[in-house]
This record gives C-alpha cells, structure tokens and sequence, in this order.
DNA sequence: TTGAAAGCGCTAACAT
DNA sequence: ATGTTAGCGCTTTCAA
C-alpha cells in the first residue's frame, strides 16, 4: 500500500534518511538548503509518513485514544468534538471507543488502546475496573478522566461535581419555593454520574424546608420518551408535586411534553430544571432552566493537559486536577 | 511502556516467537500442546500484543478511519456508534476525525488517515477533492462512501438517494392537499447532501399542482433556533403557507415551536414533515411526521461491507453500492 | 507443525 | 548540520 517510503526521499533530495526524519520532526535543525530539496522531494513523490512505522520506532504512536460510554450521548458528542478539532492540530489521531457503561467493555477497550502505544488515554469517569486502573498505571501513558471530579484519579481529570450539580438543581427549585420536589434520572443504575446528581439533589433537599423530595429513575436510556414516562409516575406518586430536577434536557424536554399534554402549566404548576443545555433547551417552550456543564470546555481543557504531558512536562500536584464547573442558566421553566 | 514481548512468550513456552504469532493468528495451526504452553505463557505473563508492531510488519493495521462532517449531529453519531461497537467485535479499531463539512480538511483528514495503513477508510458522502480520490484510489484501502448515492463511488457505498427524499417530502405535503409549500434546510452550501434533498423536493414541487413552492437555507448549523427563524422568514414570503419540509428534524422542532408560539396550529394550519426521525421526533406535539435514514442500518452495511474486503474476497459489481433507502413516518404534524 | 531469517519504515542515540 | 548504526516488536516466506 505504501509506495513512497523516507529512504525514497533522502534518495532524491541526496541526503540521508535520518535528515528527512529530523527535518519531518525539526525543520529548523536542517540546513535551509538541505530543507528545500528535501521538501521538494517530498511534494514530486507525493511522500506520506507512515506513521505506523514511525510509532513502532518511536515506542509511542500519534494516537490519543478515547473512551465514552457512548457517542450518541450529545454531552460526549461534544467533548469528542472538540477534543478531536484540537488534538488534529496538533498532529494527533482520536482512536475512539464506546463502554456502554460496562467497566468489562471499558477495561476490554482500555487494553486494545494500550497495544497501540497512545500518547495518550481518555476515559469517562472515576468509576473503573481495578484492573483498568492496573492496567492504566503500569503503562505509563498520561490518562485523563473526564466528566467527573471528586475522587482520586489514575493521572489527571477534568470535569465537576455531579454531586454539586444535583445540589443546585435542589437549591434551585427550592429558593422558587417548590416544596414537594422530585429528581428524574435515566440509567442510573448503570450512570454514576446521574445517580451522584440525584444523591446532591437529595442531599440538599433534605437538608431543606420540603414537605416531601424523592429520586425517580427510568431503567433505560435517557430519551424525551423517558421524560414523558417518569412525569407520569411521578405524579402518581406525588399528587402535589411542584419541581422537577431532571438528570438530563431530554428527560425535562419529555416532562414539558407530558405538562403540556396534561394541561399542566410550567413553570406556574411545576417547576422544570434540566441538566445539559442542549440544542434545543433555549428555544422550547417553555425555555428550559437548566445546569450546563460545557461539554466543549471540558474538550479544550483535556486537549491541553494531554499537549503539556506529550510535549513538556507533565502537570504536577493540583495541575493535574482542573474543575470545569457549571452554571445555572434560569430560563422560563422555572 | 511496552514491557513483555512476544519474545517473552516464546521462551516462556519454549517455542520460537513465529508459533507464538502464528498461535495469535490461526491457533488451530498450532499444536494442542503448544498452543496449551503459549496460552499459559500469555496469561502469566500479561502479554499484550504490539499492535504498532504489528501493522508495521503486516503493511496494515487493524484500524478503519472514519470521517464524518461532524459527529454533533446525531445521523453521524449513530452511524459511528453503531459501526465502532460491529468493528470493535472483530478487533478493528476506529479512528475518527471530522471534515466539518470541508473538502480540504477532509483530504488532510485522509492523507493522515492513510499514514496509519488502515484496514478502510469510510468517508461521508460522495463529494470529495480530486486529490481525496486520487490517494484513495491510489492506495488500494477499501474505502467506504455512506450516507448518500447517486453518483460514481470511488469503490463502495452505502446510503440512499437525498433528491428521493425530498420528491417523498414534497409527495407527502401534496397528497395532504398542501398547495404552498417550502423546504426549509440549514448550512445548506456546504452540506450537499441537504442541498439535494431540497432539489428533489423543488422538482417534485414543480411537477405537482402547486400555487406556491420555495428553498430557504439558514447558512448557520441546524438547530432547532434555526428552524424558528427559517419559519419567520418563510411566513414573510409566502403568507398562505400551508406546507413545511424541513432539511433536519431539529429545524422541524423549531418550527413546531414557532408555530405554537405564533398561535399557529400544525397540521391544521401548516403541516411540517421533518427528516431524521430523532430521538425527540415521536414525543414532542404535535408528533413529528418524518423521514427515518436509519443511520444505524448504514452502520451496520457499512462494517459488513468492510469485513467482506478484509477477510474474504472484495465485493464486485452491484454488491459494491447498498441503498438502504429511506422511510416517510406519518404522525400527528401532518 | 515448528523455527530461522529477513525485513516492515521509521526514530534516536551517537559519532562525525 | 548530517550521517551511521541499531533496533522498535511483529509477520511472513521458506526450510526443516
């Protein structure tokens, strides 16, 4: 498949291959003349770095890999994004890869990554397998988990308190004064990451003047579908309900769906706080409070701890831990 | 990073590291007693197979390059979810990156791809650079082209017609008795794929017995605000307006949204047929009458498609295009 | 069925 | 600044 090879080009250029290579790397430790005509030579064979070749030598490949629970999740969509967008600027390839949740199908994933010598591994979350974190450590490759703070990770992380999250759903609906509140989480079973919002949000809510607060969670995956769902068994179960924090905008799409199907007024019956700020969340009716988290942020953050640790020195201590945070955006619903 | 070896293996089991490899590859090549002696070697040790190493000396790695637009939108995300879980089961990984909608972004995307010795590349689409077509062709990967049909892959395809889905949008608001129609699509002059969605339903429009048909691009993304404005400007020029395509179910989601806020009642006033059949398209109010792509099916066709090419014999002729056609779902909206 | 030998194309000391 | 020299860890003929 390879036709062109380095040596091809030290040929043409009447060099060596190793001034090609040195030059391919630092262009400025070659001598402009010797630049011009290796560059030349380049461009009239139409040479291409076989970059498998290169991480073979190199003991470690252009190659960041990631690991989400699944990218059809707008929130890890996002992040992969940018984080793609930045690392191919840098001359980096994303080898991507989907848990669905499972510690089995990440530690599966997180051993195929490592036989590609990454620069690199991203992982979602501080929930993994023993033997991944074995795994992660013994290689040596700078790891990121992101999407999660608040315990001790293998290398570095970039994320937030899910727990905090929760927390401001709560505090939220409970300063409109709703009383009789109720968390609306998907997956949780499977999502730490939800079930820890819904423990800040139950945390807070105990702590606060509520008649009654509660944690429900639709088994499948977090869909508009299961919004309309866990609406209906809340209010079977809560007559008086007044808020709603739901884990995710599709979820509270899905409950302003159901109110409105119901002829039940939002925010003046129920109050509605989502989590994500997705596309749509600015624009429906009502305009949906919710918690953004900045998908996108995180991307830019771990692209940037992943460029220090590849091309410098790794952050040390705190460095290593960056909290991206998240605000509360008041909208209509509540 | 890479600690034991093959090597190691070897002289663990007391063979020579070529059964070792060959024991990885065809294990029933191998004696039971060796094969015995190695599986042990292997689990004692932790090895882990180099698979840098091993692409390098195979001229070709286990890896297959995906590059779509972008993976934000939910048709791409789910053909990739779909395509990395079928390829992760035969131990091929995947690499992405995202063209943003930009043939030349998209042609560096390949080049690099191609740096990798890829097992195939899949591309989106049946546009491309000169150049992209040139390198495929000329590196003999098999390569992929999803998500739409109707013109000469560079070697297999797999999606559906775009005109055909706009001539069914527009069949649909006609048969519905629907006289002054619009097609309302977003980044329509970078996305062709949109564009000739808006063709085929500008064709079929002027055909049928119409008053009234036009093409509104928004330049920014789809989303769900763009279609709230599309909608505002399609009321300032066409104020009998009684049917909407839209180029993305997200814009049809904010032209239900407009409407409601305009006090304009879908279908009765306005039908609006979608394309995408999203997650939100069967729940939201009215429900969302659509086209369903089955980015999922794609995925699927596409994997199988690559594994015919790598572990057999290379599809010929008619095998080498699949249309997995399209499907009108008839809801509330019209 | 097993092993020996020859690279795959490149990088990285080291020497010049 | 440039070239020489060894591999990186594995696959793959080819012989035995």
């Amino acid at each position: 498949m390879q036709r062109v090879t380095m040596m091809d080009v030290a040929k043409l250029a009447q060099v060596s291959p190793s001034t090609v290579s040195l030059y391919l790397r630092k262009p400025a430790a070659v001598s402009a003349a010797a630049g011009q005509e290796i560059a030349r030579a380049i461009s009239t064979l139409g040479y291409v770095p076989n970059l498998v070749a290169g991480g073979l030598a190199a003991a470690s490949s252009k190659v960041v890999s990631i690991i989400v629970p699944s990218i059809r999740n707008a929130f890890f969509a996002e992040t992969v994004s940018t984080l793609q967008s930045e690392l191919a600027a840098e001359g980096l390839q994303v080898l991507l890869g989907h848990s669905e949740y499972g510690e089995d199908q990440e530690e599966a994933l997180v051993r195929t990554a490592l036989s590609w010598a990454p620069a690199a591994v991203v992982l979602t979350g501080l929930s993994h397998s023993a033997e991944t974190r074995k795994l992660l450590q013994a290689s040596g490759v700078p790891v990121v988990e992101m999407w999660e703070l608040g315990g001790k990770p293998i290398d570095m992380a970039v994320g937030f308190s899910h727990p905090h999250v929760g927390a401001s759903a709560a505090r939220h609906l409970l300063s409109k004064g709703r009383r009789a509140i109720v968390f609306l989480g998907a997956r949780m079973q499977e999502d730490h990451r939800a079930e820890k919002r819904a423990s800040g949000f139950a945390e807070t809510a105990r702590m606060g003047d509520v008649l009654s607060y509660e944690i429900i969670n639709h088994p499948g995956a977090a869909t508009v579908e299961a919004g309309s769902l866990l609406l209906t068994r809340a209010l079977e179960r809560i007559p008086n309900l007044d808020g709603i924090a739901c884990s995710n905008d599709l979820i509270a799409l899905g409950v302003l769906f159901e109110c409105q199907r119901r002829g039940i007024t939002v925010p003046d019956d129920i109050a509605v706080v989502g989590f994500g700020d997705l596309d749509f969340s600015a624009s429906c009716i009502p305009s949906l409070t919710t918690i953004r988290p900045s998908g996108d942020l995180i991307g830019r953050e771990v692209a940037r701890l992943i460029l220090n640790s590849i091309q410098g020195e790794r952050p040390e201590g705190s460095a290593r831990i960056i909290d991206t945070g998240h605000v509360l955006i008041e909208r209509r619903s509540t």
